[in-house]
DNA sequence: CTGAAAGCGCTTACAG
DNA sequence: CTGAAAGCGCTTACAG
């Protein structure tokens, strides 16, 4: 019956203190090697560990008050790339460190994200690592109290007292608008995304700093709103042309947007890179398989994942770390969809 | 100091129990919707614990052997979308039921694997659904004795004391091919995969299947060997071309791989699908954004997860499964790679 | 350097 | 219908 564990076959540390003769205390220092055991001793342990293919019981660890081994990961959700990625980089950190990882999935729902308070109390992890929509400063307040290690990523604030792990979204289209100007570009239009979202604005500040840098004029007829799906950069391309304001490249705020605008200028008759150029951002999968391959800027996601868990490590482990806002470098791929107009 | 927990913080069900004026037993009795309890009181209790928003400690209860309210997901990695959207089915599934996942990604290493009997041994899932390569025999009679309910995504056994949740690949197979033979062709090949993959077998037997139903000659000149891979179905492809045997469909038995013969066929200067019509196996998300986008076979890979959950969550309450081996349904997209030879 | 004992927060027989 | 007590497997002061 699958209603009862029967856990009499598993292996408890009192099991292993028998076998070496020891008490269960001892066995408890080796597993977590603390001092005050004779070294001979403690090798005569570990083997007996080893050879019983003993491994201690998380959940008595974690009610102990002892690490549990588990990092907790909070993510809107599991089946986009970007967050797909942002797992792999936590997960596989985290395994080399020898920790487990717990997911928790929010689907961007608020009331989801809150739960994440029930998590806590369970000590089921050590840690935890937050990629959220909705985290109020109350929340964060909730996690100080706690005193549960916490890192942020993709979290910008200016809470100089928390841990973050951000992408340089600024930087990244400055670089990139600086591309299209190096070309021979000035008429660019810009596309936003989502009007709330913060690396959206990131963006278009690196893309205005780059006018400017440049001493070109910035030109608002040349500015689209959408949403970051491939249906609005269609949209907002289409609403750019009616306006008949001329242009020779488009800076898309992501890929999905700038897919979407090669479409209404494919439908409009116009040829990228020969009659415009585009530039997206993200970097995502579809950019290097569309005609023409997308030129843009790649995010180090799973360096933000990578970069996350080995700080939350080093605080679980009770190191001081003296910075605390981390910001990552994007990087310009560049592919066919870009002409020089020189 | 992160190093240690404060748990003074944290509501215990003593608290609860005092604030109730009742014992600790009855709140645990209400918390895990157990008789004994007048239904007032257990109003009462309910209110309680809502008001101070308690949830109880998993640790706690994983220890003293009742439900932990996690599912272990055992997946050889997150980053591939078809994973991903495993993930996606099991987090949902689960999620919806109250529970929360533990994620364990093996990348396809037996040693990693493995490392599953250590979480079983934690007591900290209730179920675990396992998707895996090297699980041999002996590992699944682990599980067994473990007394732990497990459920199997994908793995195709004969062992009938197992639960299993697979795609039909081999009616799927059959589907495209009876739908490549609708349109008229006759001369098919057919593009393997990874060798040892048993995917690849199933779809090759459902690709013969098809023929000898609608009595068409299998012709061995015509399959070509490939591994999965983008370049291997490429390769194949050059190959297929370099015999001069006259074909006028392929039917790859992946998605990437028929990218690959894509690319291939473009090369020589055949085009898709006026000189050849293409079927692929998978849905990737590539295959719809290719020139020309790709008619294959959408595996229900969401729905594997999701079925799975269903199934270990039953099994998990002690309900009793009358089937144990679970076929799922592929679905055929139709789309421009293919041409009506009629 | 080592061991006996208490305690982490829960559940579960067992009495009443 | 309710409560006191034992126990799950660990860790951690505290004695020795």
């Amino acid at each position: 019956m699958p209603q009862k564990k029967p856990k009499n076959t598993k292996l408890t540390i009192e099991d292993i203190a028998k076998l070496a003769g020891v008490s269960k205390a001892t066995v408890s220092y080796v597993l977590n090697d603390k001092p005050g055991v004779s070294e001979e001793l403690r090798l005569k342990i570990k083997k007996i560990i080893e050879d019983c293919n003993y491994v201690p019981n998380s959940a008595a660890r974690g009610l102990a008050g002892e690490k549990t081994h588990f990092i907790g990961l909070v993510i809107p959700d599991v089946s986009d790339m970007f967050y797909a990625n942002i797992i792999r980089g936590v997960e596989k950190t985290s395994n080399k460190h020898n920790y487990l990882l717990n997911l928790y999935t929010t689907h961007g729902e608020e009331e989801k994200e809150r739960r994440v308070i029930g998590l806590i109390n369970s000590s089921m992890v050590d840690g935890l690592i937050i990629m959220a929509y909705y985290i109020k400063d109350n929340f964060v307040d909730f996690l100080k109290n706690e005193g549960i290690p916490f890192v942020f990523i993709d979290y910008p604030t200016k809470d100089e007292d928390i841990y973050t792990v951000v992408v340089d979204n600024e930087t990244g289209a400055f670089e990139a608008t600086e591309y299209l100007i190096s070309l021979g570009h000035e008429k660019i239009a810009f596309l936003e995304g989502h009007e709330a979202a913060w690396d959206s604005k990131a963006r278009f500040m690196g893309f205005l700093k780059a006018l400017t840098a440049n001493s070109i004029e910035f030109n608002p007829l040349l500015i689209e709103k959408g949403d970051f799906t491939r249906e609005g950069g269609y949209k907002a391309t289409k609403r750019l042309l009616e306006k008949r304001e001329e242009f020779t490249a488009i800076f898309s705020s992501n890929d999905q947007m700038a897919i979407g605008a090669v479409r209404a200028l494919k439908e409009k008759g116009l040829k990228v890179p020969e009659d415009v150029s585009i530039v997206g951002f993200d970097n995502i999968e579809a950019s290097s398989i569309i005609d023409p391959p997308l030129t843009t800027v790649m995010q180090p996601i799973y360096e933000m994942g990578k970069k996350a868990t080995e700080i939350l490590l080093r605080l679980i482990n009770g190191e001081n770390i003296e910075r605390k806002n981390f910001l990552l470098k994007t990087k310009l791929i560049k592919r066919s969809s870009c002409k020089s107009l020189k």
